[in-house]
DNA sequence: GATGAATGAGTGTTCATTCAT
DNA sequence: GATGAATGAACACTCATTCAT
């Protein structure tokens, strides 16, 4: 099984892929980082490099340009993000449908470590560069596999959903966490305001399912 | 002799008012313009000043900086989409509570004049200055004043909403709106999508609005 | 007696003569205040009108330039102090060589009104744009003079300088004196001080005489 | 062959500091013969890098900002200068108490390798820029090591001034040679005006010798 | 003569990116 | 692959000066 062995050996076997793979994390924290102290301004490749302890050449060895730089920083998040939301709406963590949405809206606020001011940044970068879109990419793959998935498991919170209430849905949630983080709300991450997330999301879909009921109702 | 009157008493009675009001509409206008064409990209100040056809030093005369003018744009355009919401939500387009929101979620749709890329830009610009805290600031002086008002007249929609809830309900229909305009969704303007921001909205005052009832009969 | 009407009803009988010279003092004395207060950063023609009072298109009327204004300001300056220099010299104060010297020194010293930052930033403006030569003319003039008249009335004190030790014995005290206010020492007013530049120029006089006396003995 | 090991090792030992070496005396060459030839005028930061045969960008990683150009140059020239006139003091060239101080006026005549016109400008440069008291510094830390060392060799030309006459003596010398390149001069490097800046210093020691003998036999 | 809005040439400076070593 | 010195396009902003009213 040279897999497993690969696996196990990964980190002296394989030293070009996991140099480069130490190289890559080391720019991406040092981004993290300079963006967490100190927001866009001192968001430079010079500076990064400097930080992440490699000269500015290497970094445009692993990065194109430097939003590529801020991009791939904000996917490592959001993909740890989701993966925690996976968790949250599998129902491992408490398996009564408000318990996964709350699982889910918990995952989603203490999302990037916590590091607000650098979450802050990145969404800035992410929007002026436009890139907007490329980063919900992931979020629209994710929503509508688990759609699917949850719906097989007769969980069915998102499964009757259309796409364009999978958006309003998703959209509803991320921008009220956005909006809190870019105006730096004091009560970002207290229990009131988990409260009303899950009432949002609780609400919308309950009038969704309602309505499926009564237009079901009227069918007969 | 209305016409030539008016005139002579433009020039003489406001002359410079009248003189730095074009200039500044005009400045922003070409700002708007830039933005719709090439977004973010080729806005600068002198290519602002050339399009409004005023030299780089007039332009400064009337904005301190860059910023200065995509945050006059910015908050230009939120002051007449909150007017126009304004007239929707006190009933004058429709009175039903659901005509109202209706009608605010369709001001709010129209809003920037159509103007879809420029809203873009102007959101990411808005977005990368830091100044989103400050263009929201109009939008919580609105709200809080409208939720007041609307109660007085015994059409409680936003009446009974904490501050927390106010800024919940606002952010997410913000929210929805903002990812639309910026994935550039094609569903943005269609009636679909109207209704699913509509549903978000009754769905989320209706769930306060049922849970003060169930707490004030239990407190009977 | 048209001339001694005209000089004791100056400011009443000649409107135009009179305002002018009023605007260009506001504008001048405008200068000094910006000056002292700001340096040569805060600086600027409109900064100058606007704290004269006048319009930017009037200042203009009096100065061509912005060169002008500095120029005029110091040699407005440096009249002050040759003015009180010549009283000095004139014995007026203290008969005696060295108290001629001495209170010579002196009125350098307290030249400006003891405006010390705007001295300083004159100093500056009037080098860097290369006025200094002009600015010395009236020195040189002063000199040329005073060598003369102080000869004439037997006080010899400058009377057999040749134009190079005029030179050499008016620009070292100058020179002494610029430094201290371009480097802000401490000791600029102080007697000590007053006692080395009083000590300077009456060596190098002495030393002058002394020189002449042995060439004429030689003669003999 | 000590000339091609020469160059290996001068390319292998000090690659970084020889490159930047040269790099930033190209950029003080071309910073001098831009001063010589226009004066303040010219000199612009992109008129210096294309005189030097470097980008601006280049420029800027040597030198922080403008005014750094022209104070490097000053005190590269100061510098220079110093180093004559203590082989002058030292009595290298001519032994003499009279013979020292003739040295050091000749080589602070013939400071800046003659080039009068950018003296003049690197002199308003550094004016105008408020960095007068920056670039004494050097002197001042000089002549306070020279009294002191002179004084020890019993030579005490300088030995036993007071740092008040210390500031008169080199400020009155320096202030001669100012004025005179400021006012162009056709004196400036004749034997007559070297004679007078020599009495100037001479008389000025010679007064304090005088009065400290006095005192001294006063206290006798 | 007075006004002050408008002008626009001019400049310092940044920083993403390249490429010779 | 790594380095980092060099690059230079790009831009915001100032302020002396003009001239129509």
């Amino acid at each position: 099984m040279p897999a497993s062995r690969q696996a196990t050996e990964n980190k002296r076997r394989i030293p070009r892929q996991a140099r480069a793979a130490e190289t890559v994390a080391a720019i991406l924290e040092a981004a993290a980082q300079i963006l967490e102290a100190g927001g866009l301004a001192g968001f430079t490749t010079n500076a990064v490099a400097e930080r992440a302890g490699v000269s500015i050449g290497t970094l445009y060895q692993y990065f194109a340009d430097k939003d590529a730089i801020v991009l791939a920083l904000a996917q490592q998040q959001v993909g740890l993000a989701l993966a925690e939301i996976a968790r949250a709406l599998s129902g491992e963590i408490d398996p009564t449908p408000e318990g996964r949405v709350r699982a889910m809206v918990r995952a989603a606020v203490h999302a990037f470590r916590g590091r607000q001011r650098a979450r802050k940044a990145v969404m800035e970068a992410v929007l002026s560069r436009g890139q907007h879109s490329e980063l919900m990419l992931p979020v629209v793959a994710f929503v509508a596999e688990h759609g699917a998935r949850v719906g097989k498991i007769r969980q069915p919170i998102f499964a009757r959903l259309t796409p364009l209430q999978t958006f309003v849905m998703s959209r509803s949630m991320i921008g009220v966490l956005r909006a809190a983080v870019l105006e730096e709300q004091p009560f970002f991450k207290s229990r009131p305001f988990e409260d009303e997330l899950v009432r949002l999301v609780l609400a919308y879909l309950a009038s969704i399912t309602k309505e499926a009921a009564a237009s079901s109702a009227a069918a007969r």
